[in-house]
DNA sequence: TGCTAAACGAGACGGTACGTCTTGTCTTGCT
DNA sequence: AGCAAGACAAGACGTACCGTCTCGTTTAGCA
């Protein structure tokens, strides 16, 4: 049974748009819990009700934004894998993503907490669709054994993540495709 | 001619000390100018006038103690790679730099002065060492083509930083050797 | 409608205590908001938020325990003047006093808009008093005039501000009388 | 025999005019032994070799430019006392001066060496002045005793000193004479 | 309809860190 | 040995956040 006054829906809302908006002006560092709930006009309290900490809440809302990763079927593997790969790079390329990722990875690493909370949310659901992608192609032939999807969606994300965020570069024009290709030939498959 | 007192060489020494124990003891978050200076045994103001920012101490101080990869040759390129792939997962999961690379990585990003230097002394100087393999390997016959040696890199790199701190846990125990297959079959090689 | 959580009231009181505390110690200049923060257990924030300098903190605690002059009424201008001196003395001759009094001085003097209230809250009250014993006095026939109280004020407060912070020494004993001599003389009193 | 390399007598000047400048566009506090080092062209040290502190400095070179107060002779006790008090008055309301001495004073009282110099060099000089103007009266018959010159300097001095830096207001415009007015009547002088 | 419990906005609270400034001393190489 | 330059340890400055707390008010479901 639920007492008391509900939680406002409205909270939610003004948080994320809040939250939105100063990440686009100044990135995920300057942002503090104090800028969000006095753009947000809302207390404190309402926000540290719903997340534990700023990270929580750009995570929560950050993910709520980003809606799954669509599963793609071109009929190769090679195409499925290309496809996932460029969604992969738009999805981190964007101008949002470049500019809360770092922070955001490093305060989600700090916190084994959240850190299990992100592994379940983003990388075991690329991975999970990575591994259908696998799976059909093992139907298909064209995989001589299921396939590793966590040394394969690995073999994806890192390169691009180091593109982006390490080396301070950009992805290369055909990266996706080379990926592709990689994890091909890692996987043993049939060209 | 230089004019006034050079800068004394204890602060670079005390500081890192400090800088080493605090990482140690608790991590990069909260590790603080003002702790270390006060550590350290030693003003604010000798820090501020060597770095602009606690992510460039502790860049210094890391990279400072992080001395060059060796080269490394095993007579294949297939043992070099994988070589140079334990070198970085030994790197890159030694405690303290479990504790440090997320946050640093973070600051580094959001700084562009910062991003530029780690990337010439970090990323460049693996990505040299890695064209040197490259080039050896070419000479024996054993690759078709001279080799993108930042795509191989980051080929390495970006799987071994995916299972360290993006997936939340360890690097599988034959990485190294599997990354180096994939490098291998991405570059085209005669096995 | 008060908006927000109350300040409390434990603050004042314990930065009230805290100021005493230091004051007696070490005397007006080296005494610091950061200590007085760490003595009173108490934020900075709260200090500053009550007041926008060391001296208007200073400034309050002192008044608020300095409560105003008595009024006096001996039956005799002279005696009135003579008791009113004797009080100022006691007052800026309390070592506490002599401890805060010339730094606070410095301090209003560099800041108008704390200069004007401390002329109001020490000046005016003081010149309020004053200007009521003259009334009296005019009232009893012992002046042919009302009296110029700021002139009066400055004659009594002046000299013991000379005897006691300029020229080092101490007011010679029989200070009070002389000066109401004088003031009596000045402002034409019958004797 | 003097050894070593004889004190340049440039910095002097060169830290007179600094501190001239310096005193005159943002006033005492904010004035730093720093500032005027680098004003000057002249090292710190050489600075601390000639002064103890910021209100050494200070005093020396305020005291430097403000030559003497002259004797004054109008054939009149109460006409040398008013020139006097002008005299003091114009030394005093000096934007300069307005700038200078709250905060002097202050560092003042709080270094008892400091005092006793500035005692010495300021009020004992004044006092002897004023010493001989008393001396001159009790000679022309105006004064029926020698007269105490430290009781008439504390209430031409200090009143004047209360106008200008505790009530925040400006001396009325016939204050010198009023003043010497009390003085005269307080040493019961034959008008 | 009234009661009660939780959520709400606002903002104060004790702390901690920031990056800058000042102080008085020390250390260079030059004069 | 004095000098200009400037590094040094110490610590204060005023601001910004943190995560918690206390207000007075509002909004619901339960009685």
């Amino acid at each position: 049974m639920n007492r008391g006054r509900p939680r406002s829906g409205h909270i939610d809302q003004a948080v994320a748009e809040a939250v939105r908006e100063l990440l686009g002006e100044h990135g995920y560092q300057p942002l503090s819990i104090d800028k969000v709930a006095a753009r947000a006009g809302v207390g404190k309290a309402g926000i540290y009700r719903r997340w534990r900490s700023k990270a929580e809440m750009v995570f929560s809302v950050v993910v709520h934004g980003t809606r799954l990763v669509p599963p793609a079927d071109t009929g190769t593997l090679r195409g499925d894998l290309a496809a996932l790969a460029g969604h992969i790079v738009a999805l981190l390329s964007a101008p949002d993503a470049r500019a809360v990722v770092p922070g955001l990875v490093a305060d989600i690493a700090a916190d084994p907490a959240l850190a299990e909370r992100f592994a379940a949310e983003f990388i075991d659901r690329e991975r999970a669709v990575l591994g259908e992608i696998l799976d059909r192609a093992a139907g298909r032939g064209e995989l001589p054994a299921p396939g590793d999807a966590a040394f394969a969606h690995a073999l994806l994300l890192g390169p691009i993540f180091t593109y982006l965020f390490l080396s301070g570069g950009e992805p290369p024009p055909g990266l996706p495709d080379r990926l592709a290709g990689a994890v091909l030939a890692a996987l043993g498959a049939k060209e």
